[in-house]
DNA sequence: GAAAAATTCTTAAACGTTTAAGTTTGTTTT
DNA sequence: AAAACAAACTTAAACGTTTAAGAATTTTTC
């Protein structure tokens, strides 16, 4: 069933079957509802959204653009919250959402940018080539949770919300911290950061989150040195299990674990849990993002509050509104949220 | 930069420029490696999606369809792990994931259909008008999680897995038991089941299970009235914790909680720790799934594992491979996994 | 060394729409 | 009643590709 087969069967001309379903005004009344119904009975239901987009040059649909590969979206809990805030607004105004896999490989077939109207682009994408090639497409391009260049992104202060949390471990009494680090450095293994690791600059939400940690331990005078500093390459409650297991084995215990996200945190409370190291009286645990789990978990995990669904909304309304009042920065708030855990 | 301008620019047909990307047996390797690399150098980067599938009339995208709103594919854990199975093999296989909101409303430009390849379509679809469409595109269906006429399937015997957990709970003692269901009916109210409101014979999920466990009580002997059933209006862990608080003020309590799914359990064990009520001694509490949680969560819950993402997996690989080995309906295994929640 | 076959490239028609511009008919204005 | 306008519909070109069929050249075969 073609628009053109339809037209054929009505005996009237292509463009006012595609009128009848684009343009109400540009046809009588009578004839339209005509049409609608007699489309029905012969099952064509509108015109073909391919040819459609390539004929238009808009697909009324935005692409979402993660570093990881797919499965990613859909296992992490705050990718999860960040694309309900999307799909939200989408929804609303109608757009599809086009998932993009920040791993697709090379010689992958290009042109998918052609599919989206616009995209938003969630987290740092040093050098990838979809990104490279999505920036060329001239299409509004959101940033979220890393800035490039003067594009229009959704951030949150990392810096800061880390040196508070920190800042209020360490007031609290803590005094031989770990930290359990997110892809900090380049490397697929579990385990401490070994000297000079670290030094090759390198712009991510974890070394801003780091760099918080450090300075909050400075300002109250505790010692956190690198061997006390913790890489996991990914963020996902195996791998955390591991490291978990092995920061747990330390002698002495630390007195606090400073996590760089609540998936991790938790697989440390359930390390804990397993060797019947008491929390917070033993240990303190601390997490970032608020997951749901978070509060639902026992103890309960202090942490730093983000909105990942507000980012997400934020992010589709900036990226639908092309406009000039959305070509902004955004900083959205955060808070410590303070619960049992610690 | 579009291949025509490209072909243009290197004085070669159009065809040429194409078969560089698509057929690479077509052309000299000189000229091709000349072709891409001055591509490059112009910023083409390989045709245009959208002209590409009109005119192939192929998409190289796998569309995944559920009955809700876009947003509860990231919300809820067993969608999340289906659609993480899906992803894994979409992404293998160099197909593109596309999500379509089942509620599309009535009034949405039609075509969407033509986007895809094939079709994975999850939960019932009573009336969708959108799972009709997609039915007249004549290409590879595969559904999940229920049964439609010669349509390839993969499912799990949810009578049978129901009638097991259920079979265990009465066999360790448990007399007064309550049920909290999952849209058993068509109703957006939390609460009991009213007299006749189940009689109108409707085929899901829930109503499997509520079988299940309906004839398990009765093999046993266990009374299991009406008014023992509650209902639930989507799996979600807000609404799950509202019907909960109200279960657990029933006097004199229930000796167990039977729940249709992960996420109403842990509600129930969370509204069952703010209360002080102790589970499993006072009371049990089993759910339907084995979400990541369920292990997590303390005291840990019983359920019925299934293996969410070998059902993606599954009903992705059977979308793909159009041939009539994968025509079949599979049957996954479940499993009772006990653990301290009972 | 001529016929056959293989290689390399081109021509041109499709794929299913949308839309600016044009035509026809009917309605208003003066 | 002629001129101007509006409404309803049609014509035909374009959107950016792919691909069967053909043309030109080179290689193989006997």
């Amino acid at each position: 069933m073609t628009l053109k087969s339809v037209a054929a069967a009505l005996n009237v001309s292509t463009a006012t079957i595609s009128n009848a379903f684009n343009r109400p005004d540009q046809l009588s009344q009578a004839l339209r509802r005509k049409i609608l119904t007699e489309c029905k009975k012969l099952g064509y239901h509108g015109p073909n959204a391919t040819a459609r987009t390539l004929r238009r040059g808009q697909s009324d649909a935005i692409g979402v653009m993660l570093s990881d590969p797919l499965a990613y979206y859909f296992t992490d809990p705050v990718a999860s919250q960040f694309l309900t805030g999307i799909a939200e607004v989408l929804e609303q105004n109608r757009k599809q959402l086009l998932l993009l896999s920040g791993a697709e490989s090379e010689d992958r077939k290009g042109g998918i940018e052609s599919l989206a109207d616009g995209f938003i682009v969630y987290g740092s994408q040093d050098e990838n080539q979809l990104f490279m090639r999505v920036l060329e497409t001239g299409k509004p391009v959101v940033t979220v949770d890393f800035d490039y260049k003067d594009y229009p992104s959704v951030n949150i202060d990392n810096y800061q919300a880390a040196f508070n949390i920190a800042h209020y471990l360490f007031n609290s009494g803590c005094t031989r911290p770990v930290v359990l680090g997110i892809r900090l450095i380049d490397s697929k293994r579990i385990g401490r950061i070994v000297e000079d690791e670290l030094f090759e600059e390198r712009e991510s939400i974890s070394r801003r989150r780091l760099n918080g940690y450090l300075d909050a331990a400075k300002d109250a005078g505790v010692d956190l040195p690198l061997q006390q500093i913790w890489h996991i390459p990914q963020n996902n409650h195996q791998l955390a299990l591991q490291a978990a297991s092995e920061v747990l084995s330390m002698y002495p215990l630390p007195d606090c674990v400073i996590c760089m996200s609540d998936v991790v945190a938790t697989a440390v409370l359930n390390v804990a849990h397993d060797r019947k190291i008491r929390v917070p009286d033993q240990l303190k645990v601390v997490g970032f993002d608020d997951i749901p789990e978070a509060s639902r978990i026992s103890p309960s995990l202090t942490t730093v509050s983000q909105h990942s669904i507000e980012k997400g909304r934020m992010a589709a309304k900036k990226v639908l509104s092309g406009g000039p009042q959305a070509k902004t920065k955004t900083l959205l708030p955060t808070q410590l949220t303070v619960r049992q855990s610690s």
